[in-house]
DNA sequence: GTCTAACCGAGACGGTACGTCTCGTCTTGCT
DNA sequence: AGCAAGACGAGACGTACCGTCTCGGTTAGAC
């Protein structure tokens, strides 16, 4: 079935999404128009609405393509391995100017359905799918309480340095240490559980 | 120092924080405006603009107003309160419709320091000190691992439900009280560690 | 130099136009307000400051639409001619709903500049265009006095009128023709002066 | 009758008309505001809509408090008085920064009877009257055309310079004072006509 | 090589909300 | 009762964007 007309153009694709996430860094979530991306790309509004219902979707596509999943590190050590993750994963977050334009959509999906499906599959999915299969490694190698499953483990080692985060508007390397080691060591097969 | 001119009215207030609670429960946040708020209240724009100088400093007005500081439990028994107490959180922050409002104005609030010294003071400061208070009682009960600090157990018991919740935009009871309880069994002074 | 983008509707201008001259008869020139143009053109504001950036422009605008240009008489007598055109003038200047509005426009225009312009280029130099013409006609007939020249001829036939009805509010048909032929009679030339 | 309460202050309303002029003046009549006027005055809004129910009718007073009847010359020869105070008259309204005011206010007493009552009782009338009587002992002195009444009169001479000032928005002396002659020089008893 | 459908920019359109200004009124405490 | 101060409901101001809709002009596959 090939299209007739002429196609998109992938270079305009590229110039909006670069310009959105300029705006996102310099002005912020609240503050995007749709206008200012157009003009800033030097592109029409229409070439805008064209490919992206709302602004929400747009937003959701420049998370997509600027923020690369983190590389999962493979010192041998499982547990490092995940340690070291889920500091980088928070200090990324935390540190990157996007990270609080990801959370204000998260929020904003919350109302809106087919963002929300949007977001969670080509954004959540993609990152969880590499935290789950390191989870499962861990819990393969007999490192972590096989009691708890997958999503539970996550919680308890994602959760702590993100909240610290958006409670108190500051993540620094060393709290973000201590609360993933903290939360690991717990974790860990209680020592005397198989003696 | 007797004032002079006629004097704000606090029904109109409180006529005005009604009326936001009520479009940020119907609309949500991104979608409140000035206008329907005053015009839902029965009161002129500019009686809100004397009051709060953008949108968000009425919203964190609202929120102030609106949701009362948790009671805290005291069965005695300083885990268990600290267990019910952050299960109990972290399900109204989900299950309510101003949950999500909350998180947005503390995303807006990293780009406006006024705004988030307004929100810290007189939103998270007060619900923060009971939380601080009763870590610090089961502190002092010998009950929790005197190596972690308060703020650390703080994020490690808070910090896994709240972000569930966010990740997966649910928390049922179930979920809640399986990562707190994991949270606070992990963090009990280790059985064997004097041993 | 081909136009870009859509262009202007030409329906929109009319509507406009017809409901300022609306708005100017019913409530006046002083309380003539965009918003009531705009809501009883059943147009947006923006599309009105798109064309005119005053409201004194769309007055302008309206007046030079709404007024045609008197009809020149021409029964062969020239001054006849004159005095029943400016008997006509003066009394649909009273006589018309818009001509305060009229007077109040020339007297904004006087801190103005623009709109001066605006004025004496669209409105004012057409319709004393045809003046001019026809006391040239007199003068060249030798019918006036010779020794006045074009502008002060129409200000001492024209000027009578008007400024009765500035003064007194009301200008009969009587009046005006009483005026305009003591006028005339008084600037025809001097039956002894060529004797 | 000795009136309750404390009597109104004269100070004030003396301060309230000479920050009227000053804001005529430096702004015009279409920008004046009750607001800015009580505001340079010093002196509270209700205090102003005690004494004047509408900006027009302050406006009018301002205008009787500051612009003075002109005074009437008298050399003597009662032709030469008129035409010198007509061309004043006409400088003096043409060349003062209120002369759009008095116009302005003018055209609004067109759609307000009593705003019209005032203007012509306490401004118009006092200030026509030293022109009728001028006219009457000019008449009476048989150098006018008796055929002619003396509202007729009045504006044949006053009519052209205010037309000409109104028209091209300027008036000089040497105009003012060529129209003004032209008209009385054709005014006058015709030589022949009792010859 | 046309043809032609879809793209592109520009920008007008009816709207909505913004934050500000002024209106005319009302409510304080003071004089 | 008058007064300054100033809050009140009302509503217009001029601006910024919204999402849609023409325009004239381009582009590239289908004929």
């Amino acid at each position: 079935m090939p299209r007739r007309g002429r196609p998109r153009s992938a270079d305009l694709d590229r110039a909006v999404i670069a310009a959105a996430v300029e705006v996102l860094i310099e002005q912020g979530y609240a503050a995007l128009t749709i206008e200012a991306v157009a003009g800033r790309a030097g592109v029409g509004r229409p070439a805008l609405y064209r490919r992206w219902p709302t602004k929400d979707h747009l937003v959701v596509s420049a998370l997509i393509e600027t923020v690369p999943p983190l590389r999962v590190p493979d010192t041998g050590e499982v547990l490092r391995d995940l340690g070291e993750f889920a500091v980088e994963f928070a200090l990324r977050l935390a540190g990157s100017p996007v990270g609080p334009v990801a959370i204000a959509v998260l929020v904003e999906a919350g109302r809106r359905p087919d963002l929300a499906e949007m977001l969670r599959l080509h954004y959540l999915r993609p990152r969880d799918t590499v935290i789950t299969d390191l989870i499962e490694r861990a819990l393969a190698d007999g490192r972590l309480n096989k009691n708890l499953d997958v999503g539970t483990i996550r919680d308890l080692v994602f959760g702590p340095p993100v909240y610290h985060w958006l409670l108190t508007g500051t993540l620094t390397d060393g709290v973000a240490k201590t609360l993933v080691e903290a939360a690991i060591a717990a974790l860990q097969t209680p020592a005397g559980a198989d003696g």
